[in-house]
DNA sequence: ATTGTTATACGAAAATAATCGTATATTCGA
DNA sequence: TCGAATATACGATTATTTTCGTATAACAAT
């Protein structure tokens, strides 16, 4: 474990997250653009974001060429799991169980995907 | 379907949620307990939080009483699937599967638990 | 070289969320 | 009845998040 510090992305933080962890590196335009295909946002807004990032942690940047390129300075997976743990506590009472039989329930899941969670869960059972 | 409105409670919003949904009934002074017990608030801020959220319609009241009586207006498993939903799409690429694996594999379920999810997932995979 | 395009920096407004103080009314005991 | 306790209303402050304008530098193309 290297630092306790909370890793709290605001949402605007969390797509802009997304676009790193999917691209690895990227300029702001670029995370601009993906970020343009679905809402309606400034490029200096974008930009002004990445650097509020930078400063909280959130990505790293390589500044020695005019344009810089950002990537994620956190983990995606311990970011999910942060965030998933705040929503089992605050929406699902704790439990992570029902959270899944939500999930399950709601957003159907292929056969194969059934497959792969039931192997998971096997796996738990034995320990 | 009833009302298009986007249910997206604040984090405090849905803390007392939580409480109201448990509660069925409550009054502020109730509420407020619940949420002094986990963390430092003042009674005039969840009073506050409490009528904005009337405003809202995220709850309703009776005021025909000095004390008034409230309940939540929204549905706790359309809320919970609402903000699931919106965390798949924004923090698992859409792949409730996704999430799922890191549920159960970050949040220990006790075995009867998984009993209850193996047998949830039997169910899916009959269909 | 000049001009248009593309960068970053940065201040600050706008929007949203959370917090609380104060006023006022009602209720409850002593 | 009088004072303490308890209610709601509501304005206003504070904090946080999001947005963008403007300044300025670097670059590219003519």
């Amino acid at each position: 474990m290297s630092t306790i510090r909370s890793i709290k992305p605001t949402e605007s933080e969390l797509e802009i997250l997304q676009i790193l962890w999917l691209k690895g590196l990227a300029t702001v335009r670029e995370v601009h653009e993906g970020l343009a295909a679905t809402k309606d946002v400034g490029y200096t807004t974008t930009l002004k974001l990445m650097q509020i990032m930078n400063e909280k942690g959130l990505v790293k940047r390589d500044d020695s060429m005019r344009t810089h390129v950002y990537q994620a300075a956190v983990n995606k997976e311990k970011t999910q799991k942060h965030l998933l743990g705040k929503m089992i506590d605050s929406l699902f009472g704790g439990s992570s169980t029902q959270l899944v039989i939500q999930a399950l329930g709601e957003h159907k899941a292929s056969p194969a995907e059934l497959e792969k969670i039931q192997a998971l869960i096997n796996d738990l059972k034995k320990q």
